[in-house]
Formats: structure tokens, sequence, C-alpha cells
RNA sequence: GGCGUCGUGCCAGAGCGGUCUAAUGGGGCGGUUUGCAAAACCGUUUUUCAUCGGUUCGAAUCCGAUCGACGCCUCCA
């Protein structure tokens, strides 16, 4: 079956066909670096992973570009405030952006560019934009683009800008610009800017938050890409102005797919820095999240609806994830000579729904119900002792495909020696039909973060 | 004011006109199993899809209205 996203261009589902065949172009709006980063940014960024995986295993090979958004006025106010230089502050959130892409298991993009190395092309594109008169300079040495010269410019967002009222913000915002409504694409030097400026024809100044995502993705993807990503929030205006400088700057089309990811929300609203009701991958996984259970939670909604994150998520996303570690682990007890047999998930019939499921705009719900029927029956049959061995393979195959889309596996299980010498001490009890001793052994386990299993073959060691 | 999304069983969440007496996960309860647990499995909580009308042989699914939640129109994943 086709792979099928819903395009925001569109507002329905299409057929994905990349530019060039087997290999897709993928640019995703990264965050701005004055911060640390948190959950409901992550939500987007481990959705392009899902997307990313999802491509890969289909066998596109893709190329991913995230910027790093890492001059703006938040972070000259924050520099200026701290006193410490733009660059050092940025590299410091841009280490803890990376440490928590590394903790939620995101497979890295391959170009993390940054907006303050790329000012070069930035001005190019101003300059080409400016001559071909859809950008204007003003007094201040400002240069704005112009709404009115792109007839397209509303359209991604669906909004009107002829019926339009002007809200009262928009009205006594600016002063200088020929329509309110026209955008910055480079901004002339303030005081307040400190020593945060670079030299442009057009004076002191720096670029507008928009032209970032336009240069760069035309310098890494070329001027036409096939998909560009981010979160509703930048549907409007970012999306629509990167289109409008793109399109106006090069004359060729921009992006095939444009796909956006809904809000995480909190006590039903949005989560935001602005609001003050978030929290960092950090705390959540000091809190009792894993990794990989972490990740599940932001997986298992589909990205276009809303998340709610409530405390619940946690407990259900441990229990879903152990569910799929625990078959794992069984088949691989199963096998006895796994190395010798190639298992292929293509042998197991959940593995076509699974996909299927995917192809359909992601949907991970329908994706994971197929898994978890698999897992139940598999079950029986391991209760049973009715699965052959093949099966038993192909069932491991299966599951490292399953992985290769949410990676909520864990591999490295190894056991601290004081918790294997507990572990035998409990078995020597048990055997000597100690049993008080014996469950006291399991609470002190328990409490050491480890679960003790009985099973026929013996007591097997679990990581809580 | 304009644009848009959503409202499903105890909770989360699929469902894209018939196969829906609603997938899947979580919780509660009961059971099989176990020294007791855990894990696994079985049953149950589930004739109900915000409300009211309409279209249709047939609707959770389409249309309209109403109520409610949320987002965007301004920096924001």
């Amino acid at each position: 079956m086709s792979t099928r996203f819903y395009n925001t261009k569109s507002r329905k589902k299409e057929i994905f066909v990349p530019i060039k065949k087997g290999h897709v172009n993928l640019y995703t709006c990264g965050p701005t670096v004055y911060d640390t980063a948190h959950i409901g940014n992550f939500r987007t960024f481990i959705f392009e992973d899902l997307l990313k995986r999802y491509l890969l295993l289909k066998g596109y090979g893709v190329t991913h570009v995230m910027n790093l958004t890492d001059v703006d006025d938040k972070t000259i106010k924050k520099s200026v405030a701290e006193k410490i230089p733009i660059r050092d502050l940025t590299n410091k959130y841009i280490d803890l952006f990376h440490s928590d892409i590394k903790k939620l298991k995101i497979i890295p993009a391959d170009h993390y560019p940054r907006a303050t190395d790329h000012i070069a092309g930035m001005i190019e594109m101003i300059k080409s934009l400016i001559e071909r008169e859809f950008a204007y300079i003003t007094d201040d040495g400002s240069v704005y683009f112009s709404i009115s010269t792109y007839a397209d410019y509303g359209r991604l967002a669906n909004l009107n800008f002829e019926l339009q009222q002007s809200t009262e913000r928009v009205e006594t915002d600016d002063y200088s610009k020929d329509n309110p409504q026209d955008f910055t694409l480079w901004k002339a030097w303030k005081d307040s800017d400190g020593e945060v400026f670079w030299d442009s024809p057009w004076g002191r100044g720096r670029p507008g938050w928009h032209i970032e995502c336009s240069a760069m993705s035309v310098e890494y993807l070329g001027n036409h890409f096939d998909i560009h990503c981010g979160g509703v929030d930048n549907l409007f205006p970012h999306h629509e102005n990167e289109i409008a400088q793109s399109v106006c700057a090069t004359g060729k089309e921009f992006v095939n797919y444009w796909l956006h990811s809904e809000h995480l929300l909190l006590d039903s609203e949005k989560m935001s820095k602005s609001l003050g009701n978030f929290y960092h991958v950090k705390e959540l996984l000091a809190a009792g999240y894993t990794s990989e259970s972490l990740r599940y939670a932001l997986l298992s909604t589909h990205y276009r609806s809303k998340l709610k994150f409530t405390n619940d998520k946690k407990h259900e996303a441990q229990k879903a994830v152990s569910r799929v570690q625990e078959i794992y682990n069984r088949l691989q007890e199963y096998v006895t000579d796994y190395a010798d047999i190639n298992g292929s998930a293509n042998r197991v019939p959940a593995s076509e729904d699974f996909i299927k499921a995917l192809d359909d705009d992601l949907d991970v719900a329908g994706a994971l119900s197929s898994v978890f029927d698999w897992i139940r029956k598999t079950n029986v049959q391991l209760d049973t002792k009715t699965l052959s061995e093949m099966d038993a393979t192909n069932g491991i195959a299966f599951l490292l495909q399953v992985n290769s889309i949410f990676d909520i596996l864990k591999f490295d299980l190894s056991i601290p020696e004081e918790i294997i010498q507990l572990a035998k001490e409990r078995t020597q009890a048990r055997k000597n039909r100690d049993w008080q001793n014996s469950d006291r052994i399991r609470d002190e386990l328990y409490n050491l973060g480890w679960n003790i299993e009985d099973t026929p073959a013996g007591a097997k060691l679990k990581q809580r």
C-alpha cells in the first residue's frame, strides 16, 4: 500500500511521492535555544523522529535538516540580562538539547545548522527579494516583505488578508511598514541589541526569524524539497512567511508536503514557556519515566491530535512498554539457537497490518493495536508451547521491526553483582521453604529497583 | 469578528456508511497459574458513540442546529 500523509497545504491526505525516487529531503523546525526545550517541544521532535523512522523502514534514504535558532529577541535579552556572550548562552542550550535528544533516543538529524552561521545566505536571499521587488527597505535600515506582492500569501494557513480585520495588537504594533501585516526580513540594530549585530547592505542589524529557515533549507536541501514539519503554532506566521520568501526569492516551488503536529496539553491548556506550565525531559526522567516509557507516552497519540499529558500516562506507558519487552525476552529464551535461524518480519501477518496502519498518515494507534493483538496471541502459544521455533524467530524479527519505529526495547539488561547475589540468597531460601526470608529479600530487591519473578525455569530479575 | 480542530465505554484512544452488540492500551473486580507474588491467559466493567433533528434499506461514521472544550489570526513545537 502506498504512503499517505495529511498535507496542510491541501488539508487532505495525499499519496506521498518523493521528488527523487527513493530519497526524501526533510526539513524540521528546531528549537530556539535561549532556554531548555520542554516536552511540548519534544512532542513535535519525537513525531518527526517517528516520521523519519517510518520513511527509513519503507526503504527511503532520508536527508534530515533541523535548524537551531540561536538569535532572536528573547535570546538577546537573556544574554544581556545574564551578561553572557550570546554564543556562550546558545551553546549551553544547544548542548542540553542534544543531551535530551539522546535521552529520548531520537535519531539525530544529518545537519543542525545554526542561524548565526548562515547570515550570508540570508542576506543573499533578502537581496534577491529586494531586487525582485517583493521587499522594501525602511528609513531605519530594516527590510520588510510586502505581502501584497505575493498573491498566495495566507494560503497555507487559510487566512484571508483582504477581509481580515486588524487586531488591536497589529494596529498599534508598527509604524514604518507599508502594511501592518508585512513581516521583517532584516531588523535594524537598536541599542538594546548590544554587541549582537551583523553588517549588511542595509546597515547593521540581524535577520528576521523566518528568513533563517528559508535560507538554510535551500542551502542544504535545494529550492524544492519533499517534507517540511513543525508544530501547528508554526503554521502561521512562520511557515506562511517561509513559503512567501522562498517562492519569491527563487521563483521555484518550495515544499511539497507540510506536516504539522498538534500541541501537548497540560490541564487542557497548551504547554508553553510563556504560560509557565511545562515539564522538561530531565524532570520527567527523574520522576520515574524511562526513556522508553516517555517515548511511548509521547508517541502513542496520533500526531494531529492534542495530547493531554496527565499523570496516568506514566503508568499506562510503562505497562505497555514492559509488555513489549516481556514478550521479546520470552521469545529470546524460547529460541535456543537464534543465531542460526534468520527470522523475517514479513512472515508475521501482524507486520503487514502494522505497516499498513503506519502507511495511513502514521496511524500509530492502529499499528500498536496490531502489535498488542499479536502479543496476546503469541503469549498463548508460548504458554501452551505450541509456537514453532521458526515462528518465534520471525516474531523476534517483527518486534525488531516494531522497535525500529518506536525504539522502546532495552537490550542492555546487565544486572549488578549485588542484585544477583541477593537473588541467589532468595533462591536458597526458597529451596529451604523459608518463605519469610525469601519474601524479605524480594522486598529488598523491590526497593533496590528490581522485580523478581519465579518461573518454572527459575527466578528472573527485571529492572523496574 | 474571521479561520479551524475536537467531544466515543471507568480512563486513554481507534473508528474514514453495512464485517460495530466499537480495535488496542490502562484501571477495578472475579478466575486459571503460583508457597505467596509477579508475568501470562480467560471472563467482567460495554447495546453505547455530547444533545436534538435530518439524509439513507442501513450512521459512532454524512448534513444541519445546539451545547461544550481547544487552537490560530501576535513571539511560541
